[in-house]
DNA sequence: GATGAATGAGTATTCATTCAT
DNA sequence: GATGAATGAATACTCATTCAT
């Protein structure tokens, strides 16, 4: 009676599903980041996506999955975006592969200023469950590893580099979605300073 | 309604009463550091602080009325701390004076941990809403301005680079209290390195 | 400030604790008979008890913790009756002790015709869970052991007189209860019946 | 608005149709018994079934039509069986005719084990509908009649037997299908024990 | 007919706030 | 003033029922 589920190619239905999914995450994200994490009634979240409470219920076992949820999907968008961000400059000196890394970053970044919000603040109350953090960290590690190989960074401040390259990245994001400005333009000067330090 | 309290010595009774409010301020800190912004019904929180819930209403307008006033007890705390590490390296040479700061501010910092995180997660929230924030960025903007005056400093980047102190300074925050390792270790290889660059 | 509180007689305030608290059990019990384990809202018991929803949570953890709340207190209740009953026929020829038993019982479950429905149906659904069987089952099996050792019951269908007993007695109840008629009246012929046999 | 349906012979639609209408009762049969008359919700159901939820409603009207034919299908089945087990015992002398009755009905309910769990407690939520007992009672009355006719019970106890009857094979039938024990075992000592009563 | 996603009324539970003692 | 029980609005979650495909 059933047409084999295994291997068929998404039907009509199934993509109705995925988008209706979707619509519910990004409301979950809209509102989320208005509110804040706990801000969020699942009611007012069904609403904005266009469907009743009882639907979430048919894409998410409870309020925790769809959170979860929403963040594992901009992570699975995000992440591919650094990693790449990682794989170009690969071969470049130190200085060149660091600019062009946050440059990229914040690019992407600028696509997702509202998870952005979401994600940082996420990151103190479940911590690395599923945060942006510990890919930005990976990423780091390695361009700043390189950097080290290249003698272009001393070895003992290699973790401080990528503390510094992070929190001021943040910093940064912060301000400039509070201000409702672009992230892109910070990102050469950041990474200049950073370099060549405070002093001229 | 009552007699005049603003110019009186306080009585014995004041005193209690005074007590008594910073034990509950006390309390919202530890359970709201502990459980987050939205984890510390005010029951525990008067339990902690070892009277009833009612009492609280007799301190506090409301739960806001609490909150506000936990950040602003810290504030006034920490104010006048930061106001001295700002007046301490007043007339040194920037470079010193950026250190010296940033010493001062972790040790500082460090006998209030707790109070630290739930600063930072509330910046998100209520931004600039009596978060120690401010002060900092005033203090920052008068010791990197003094940068700039001496020529220590190009002007165009003065914004910047109190963002990039202020941005690792609470990423070392974070990590090191999620650690529990003391602040102050931090204070000095963070200015070397952004003094100097992350370039040798 | 405070009172001792491990070793003071009840307040005023125990006082009216207790009477709210029998008041909700009391609420429960009467809905729960009347609409089923599943059919009685927590709102409905409330409001029967003539308090707020909430009030519920300040003496039960949960609506779970209610109803065993209502078999525990009941069960307090019965089982010093049954016991009562089961040492009164003490030295008595078995036949006497038996009738006696019944009839002592059936006075016993008179007062509580409500709880009898609540308990008998719950028997099937968490069973042996606080419920009157375990107790009745005690009972009779001292009492037919008695009588096994008196020789008026034979051994090896001592078990199976107890199921009669048991099994007769809550027939009887559900149908005197659904009818609306009292249990004594019952108690007599059951006993003669069962001790005697069916046939003249 | 069909054709007729009540006069022809079954087409394969029909007999599918039934078949899935057999599936579904069986189905909630079993998810009834297993978790009780509340704890079987329809999708759980339809699962089972091998169905979709929406199909149940192109059989039954609604939830509580799906439990009416289950107890009606159970009772079309085991009333043909009663019937028979009265009828075959007509004739035979009181005692004889009691204990064939009990056998051939523990018999036939060995079959129903599942249902008979349901039918228990449905006898407490929805008294006397469709349950089991009125077949039972009328049986019994039947069977204990014709005993007081023989002069072989007495009139004045009659109900009272039938009460002692059913409620025993009650109290056997929930002990052991609890304990995963057969029924039929049971019948005869339970009727040698009514017949002759509990003293030797 | 069959499907299963969508619906939303119904229910349990939490917690800031009030107020009688 | 202090107490803590009472309040009830707010919220998460369930499930019978509907209906577009």
């Amino acid at each position: 009676m059933n047409r084999d589920s295994s291997r068929r190619r998404p039907t009509l239905r199934d993509q109705q599903r995925e988008a209706a999914r979707a619509a519910i995450v990004d409301a979950a994200e809209e509102l989320i980041a208005a509110h804040g994490l706990h801000g969020a009634p699942l009611v007012e979240i069904a609403k904005r996506a266009g469907v009743a409470v009882g639907t979430l219920y048919n894409y998410f076992t409870d309020r925790d999955d769809l959170v979860r949820a929403l963040f594992e999907s901009r992570r699975l968008t995000l992440r591919p975006m650094l990693a790449a961000a990682v794989e170009r400059g690969r071969g470049l000196p130190f200085a060149a592969r660091l600019r062009a890394f946050v440059v990229d970053t914040f690019a992407a970044y600028d696509q997702h200023r509202r998870f952005l919000k979401v994600a940082i603040e996420a990151e103190h109350l479940r911590p690395n469950n599923n945060t942006i953090a510990p890919d930005m960290q990976k990423a780091l590690d390695e361009i700043v590893g390189e950097g080290v190989a290249q003698q272009q960074v001393e070895a003992d401040v290699a973790e401080l580099v990528t503390d510094v390259i992070w929190g001021t990245m943040k910093a940064s994001v912060l301000r400039r979605i509070a201000d409702g400005r672009p992230l892109a333009p910070a990102a050469d000067p950041i990474v200049t300073l950073i370099l060549r330090g405070a002093r001229p």
